[in-house]
DNA sequence: TATTGTTATACTCTATAACTATA
DNA sequence: TATAGTTATAGAGTATAACAATA
């Protein structure tokens, strides 16, 4: 069994760390993951960021999806070759740009994605059950600057 | 050459994603850790987090290292031989506990940490460089409450 | 019995470099 | 020339399971 993650231990000196607003973030960061992985069950954060965004984007392309994600085409290979070894997405050649794929969920996939989704909003909501809902409105303005 | 990671493409449909504060804060971590890698060398978030640790709690061991960035023993065993095969930092047999080792800094560590820290500090100046101090101060206490 | 360090092992995520087919 | 997909490869980060030494 883990240990369970403390936030911020009152006996640890964290140094410099503690004047950096991008630890600070990642700190939480540290705790979420921890919430998703318990609470998801078979898909990753990335996983199904990707299931997501294909559903809301249906067609994109590998590429572009990557550039969303924050990462590049060969790491999306491997998401994507994963997602299809589970019979989540499918990779259809694009009519129009012959290099191209475009992308799509299942019926699997879909199916997949609801019970996940499920999954998810109760984890936020979990995460985000000491905040109330004017701090979050706040929180995720000041997010949104960096 | 990398793309250029936007925060939050307009073009793009999020669907769920938008909803979630765990996805928010992990958006704005992406395009932290891409500046943090770019802005400092030779080390990553961990390694760098991990020298403020010890440097801050001279002769911690490693579980409890482990405990605090939120890992386990065998993560940390990695990152620790890194560090040791870097020079920077020296497992020291505790008299106390015989099992134990007490972590420190070598002389090369304390100097890199220097260093590190001013690159550190200008990155983290940068990436919360679009909000006021007291943005700043009320996001801190927002994020402590995950 | 529990804890510390350790090793073996494996999986996920990410990145670079190079290749091919197409634009 | 540039771009999309692909493959090979590698390095980080993280996790579980087991073991020896010590508490």
């Amino acid at each position: 069994m883990a240990d369970k993650f403390e936030q911020w231990p009152a006996d640890v000196d964290f140094g410099v760390l503690g004047d950096l607003i991008g630890y600070a973030i990642r700190r939480a960061q540290i705790g979420i993951y921890k919430d998703f992985d318990a609470s998801v069950t078979r898909l990753t954060p990335p996983l199904f960021a990707a299931l997501v965004l294909i559903d809301a984007n249906p067609g994109i392309n590998q590429s572009r999806l990557g550039q969303i994600m924050g990462t590049n085409r060969a790491a999306m290979m491997a998401l994507l070759d994963r997602l299809a070894a589970m019979k989540l997405v499918r990779r259809v050649p694009s009519a129009s740009d012959k290099r191209a794929n475009e992308l799509q969920l299942t019926d699997l996939g879909q199916k997949r994605l609801a019970s996940a989704s499920a999954e998810v909003a109760a984890h936020d909501a979990r995460i985000a059950g000491n905040l109330t809902a004017a701090e979050l409105k706040t929180l995720r303005h000041l997010l949104k600057k960096f």
